[in-house]
DNA sequence: AATGAATGAGAATTCATTCAT
DNA sequence: AATGAATGAATTCTCATTCAT
């Protein structure tokens, strides 16, 4: 797993993604505990009804603090949703990291399979997560936020690309996990959107797409720029 | 022309596309093209700050007429949203139409490569659909109209296929245009967000994704549902 | 007059007083008069509580207007500053182009005295006219306003000298204009805070001031900087 | 020193500048020297900007303790102010008894130059009495404060004229003490804002309105309120 | 006594929408 | 029909002050 997690920090689309977007990191238990509680609230709130029109008093509220800790946190709206992508990137880490350990020798088959099984229950567990993924293309506020979560999936993806095609060219080797990681997103969305009953067909139309995509690259010419 | 046309609008995405969100369905040409001023500033002004950012006033300004006129037409700003959302859709309709027409008997990887280029096409002449097919997802202003431009795509995608593959079922047909719409839209957005000497790289893999996709369902069971 | 007036503008200090702070220049004769409510209130508000304390609510309410036509005029709480210290500038060319024509060969006692009264009259009709000029030493959004309004104040000055004294040089006329114009306003200060009974003898002691400078350095070498 | 300090004493402006706005008079020397270093970070913050944009947890964390024991010595912001008037006021006794006791028989002229010089170290010293001073006429949080800091000058004044000229009557004595005070600080503030090649100017001129003051007012019967 | 986390009233400003002209 | 001035609810964020630890 140190392994991976240097594999994973390696690959070209990890970058600064360290200057902390919190004001004051909390020390205490209690602070901590809050601080996660409004991450919490927030994730909720932007889910439900996207970043723009969540406000920060309703976070507060809804996360039982007062407006005032909630800034004495996060300097600026825009930072909550930093953080939150900055929480997440941390678990698709651990996601992909697990995934990586456990499956070590299967078929491509089986790890696209459970691949994508991870990424579900990974947008199911994080709802917060889809505006700020879509919020990226839109508004100025989530770009940056949007963009490092992206990146941190993209990562995830090099990351066994790493281990299980060395062969492939780094460049290339980011092309296709960027296509990858929008397919899968994108596909998630429709998946959710779908009537219940339907939803075990859309995923199943996700693998197909995933490994029919690598299928038909896979003989392909490495990619090259320029 | 007019048997896609029916087709196009046979397909089960195309429901109730009707409600005209217009406040007034101007008579006189003066008014007509002052709408049509109205919905281009739109476009131009939810491309660069994006729908939420955008404000009625400004685009009232920049189409050189007065925000009550804009109220007018409109009865609120999500209305203009639904409009250019509807213009589009009549504009997927044409192009779709044209490309069936256009090229009736190719081989799939010449039509993948065609409407690929289409669609691309599409978006660089129509900025404005990008933020309401991602605000769809975040925003629930645009939840309405992004949907429905969305379905426009789709029900494009459709027709191809009801010409092409009458065999494959309905809900099969549905489902398989809706994963290829998704595919497209988040990979043309990758197109966008990459240096321009990558763009034709990336264009080249959303046709190998689409193409792989198509290939590893060609032969698949029929989805069934439930 | 309009000799006098050129005199005005050709001094030192009257250098860029133009950019409007205005966001909007009301047409309408009835915008005009809500622009001038809502600067008499200003003026009142400020005098009364100070600029950091007035709050831009509630000058909107006590002017009977909304506070988003408020913001209609002015694009901050600054530019309420701002205007109005431009607003002043102007009456007090008025007052010294007046008191230059009416006075033209009294005794300079005289005219101190004349020029006393008319500051006094000045000020204690505009009393918001006190925040900024010493709002300015203290708050950076007053800054600029106050300056500008002191300058309006030495360039009347200024103004005299030109025409009584034109064998001072110009480095020395700014000179003496802004000591004259300094002790006048912080003697004008102590005359509003003494009771009202010894509100003349502070007066008289004003004009001792200045004509006790004016003495002083009659007949001192002119003023040679670096 | 002990006569001089009698004189500043007695003297009409002198007067409930006894209830402390201290809320804990501190007795260990830790607490003293602590109180002492948030006076001491409070004049540096309100010089730097203001009292009003100075915020009560800045100084505290400047002056390196905890905003909890700010209120502690200190029942509210205004009370900050007050104590460092308060504290100026008793370096401004110091100042006068200092200077009448090293000056007793020189000429008006050299004393006026030797005051001005002793103003102008104070301000440069303590930049903290700028924006109480000044304050004071703008907002009312700071009228206190400021106003009783303009005495400890006034009196100081009063107690100079109280040994050279006891002839002249107690409210006369006080009114041109005001004049001067008045006159000075504003000079002094000029002298501030002016480059510093001019600076030396400016300082000659406030002697000369000072002793012209003076010339003008020595003959001139005493003044007479009502 | 000391700390600093927590509070929340209040401030500036925006912008969708209305409506008198 | 067209205009654009007017409205004010709503939003983000600050900061003096309190109080539990």
């Amino acid at each position: 797993m140190q392994f991976l997690r240097r594999v994973f920090q390696q690959c070209q689309t990890v970058k600064e993604m360290t200057a902390s977007p919190l004001r004051r990191r909390p020390r205490q238990a209690r602070a901590q505990e809050r601080l996660e509680r409004i991450l919490d609230t927030a994730e909720q709130v932007f889910a439900e009804v996207g970043y723009e029109a969540a406000t920060t008093n309703a976070i507060a509220q809804q996360a039982e603090t007062s407006i005032g800790s909630l800034y004495e946190f996060f300097p600026n709206k825009e930072a909550l949703a930093q953080a939150l992508a900055d929480r997440y990137v941390e678990r698709i880490g651990d996601l992909y990291n697990k995934h990586l350990v456990d499956e070590p020798a299967t078929s491509p088959e089986a790890l696209v399979t459970h691949i994508i099984a991870a990424l579900d229950g990974f947008y199911r567990e994080h709802p917060g997560a889809v505006p700020l993924l879509n919020g990226r293309l839109t508004s100025p506020q989530l770009a940056s936020a949007g963009e490092r979560l992206q990146e941190g999936f993209v990562a995830g993806i090099e990351s066994i690309f790493a281990v299980r095609r060395p062969d492939i060219a780094p460049a290339t080797r980011l092309l296709r996990s960027r296509v990858i990681a929008d397919i899968s997103r994108s596909l998630l969305g429709l998946a959710d959107r779908v009537p219940l009953s339907q939803r075990r067909g859309v995923i199943r139309e996700i693998e197909f797409a995933i490994i029919g995509y690598l299928a038909a690259t896979a003989d392909s010419p490495p990619f090259t720029s320029t």
